[in-house]
DNA sequence: TCTTCAAGTTATATCCTATTACATTATCGT
DNA sequence: ACGATAATGTAATAGGATATAACTTGAAGA
């Protein structure tokens, strides 16, 4: 029997939804072993199909690579904002800096290939990737409740990021020690939120102090 | 003539000091491709031994890949201790800050080696790497001139540090769209450590009102 | 129906990692 | 000084990955 039920051929010559099956796979690798865990050939071997076959959906490794994240991107923006969506006693930007930290440590591997491999250094903007990523950004800005607007409301959204980033980064690369060790990372997230929202409203203080 | 003048062996069949070669060559390789950059072959071809001969030195290609990033890191804590030492108005963690940035844009590739990569997350207490690595934190520590002391000054320090990695990989992947864009990234690490101070200073005066 | 094109196939070139067996030089004990 | 031995090279080769070229199959429209 065809290794897939695909949606249209049933014939085994023609796969019928290689690439997006090539895709899922791929991002299957990626959580287990990173970026470079992505094998077209193991993955063609896995799907059935001959060796060369990806090559009709992808130009090479890279841009295959490149497909893997956008899909990546698109499944963290929906866990956003569910995250976001859901309701809580805890705010919406508390919400998603906790499901980014999960996202960040349960899904080590997709997490690296969005954040810190150089696919998207390369993307234009404007591309599936580039626009997928977007996306995240605005969700982070949605999420931050706070009267901030423009400039200031960038720069704060900034900031929280950049931070979550960091943590998610030391806690899988185990610099977290010391005595940070003995604290969660849910509790040092919190503490971020908390700090960006301190300064947040300093911010706007001052601002408004200015403008009167 | 032989491609590198050598410590002892004048001869050309030894080298005299392959393995301290290898890993400055893959360095320079990483500085440019990022970590998937280094082949073992072509370093060898570049350094005129056979393609082999490496394997003499690291069990693999991963076990070089550790080599070079301990390496990074000794380089990277030299240029902080430098930027730490001098004399400056602005403060020790404002200057160790600044260095930070400068060093993960300029260098992102060796950047990446040393903060994004899964090498060390594979690295073990007490390893070379691991030691290094450390240090690193340690330097931070040092540079952050507040009376804070343990958990507290700790955390501070993972905050900031956090931030720092944020900026660099956002700004390295070309994140910092919007109104951001027009904001220099000397000004975002500004912000972070006059934010950072601002909460370690409130944290610090509830823990005065506790204590007494 | 027949032509055409997307999506497969086999075969092959090239590059890289890694191992094995062998060669050469450095070092150190006697 | 000399000779054994370890360290550090080389050549040959296996195995796996990316990528391309040329050919084949079947789906779908004129």
């Amino acid at each position: 029997m065809p290794p897939r039920p695909a949606r249209k051929a049933l014939n085994t010559y023609h796969h019928g939804d290689l690439r997006d099956a090539l895709v899922q796979a791929a991002l299957g690798e990626v959580e287990l072993g990173g970026p470079e865990a992505i094998s077209i050939s193991a993955l063609a071997k896995r799907l059935g199909v001959s060796q060369p076959a990806p090559y009709k959906h992808f130009a090479d490794r890279e841009s295959l690579l490149t497909a893997v994240t956008a899909e990546a991107f698109r499944q963290f923006n929906a866990i956003l904002r569910e995250s976001i969506g859901k309701p809580s006693r805890r705010s919406k930007l508390s919400r998603l800096a906790q499901a980014t930290l999960d996202f960040g440590l349960r899904r080590n591997g997709v997490y690296r290939l969005m954040f810190a491999s150089r696919i998207m250094a390369c993307a234009p903007k404007g591309s599936e990737l580039h626009v997928a990523a977007m996306e995240t950004f605005e969700l982070l800005l949605e999420s931050l409740e706070a009267p901030a607007v423009g400039l200031l409301r960038e720069r704060s959204a900034l900031q929280i990021w950049a931070a979550l980033h960091g943590v998610v980064m030391l806690a899988e690369q185990g610099l977290l020690t010391g005595q940070l060790a003995n604290v969660s990372r849910e509790e040092l997230v919190e503490d971020i939120v908390e700090q960006t929202k301190l300064a947040l409203a300093v911010a706007i203080k001052a601002a408004d102090k200015n403008g009167r």
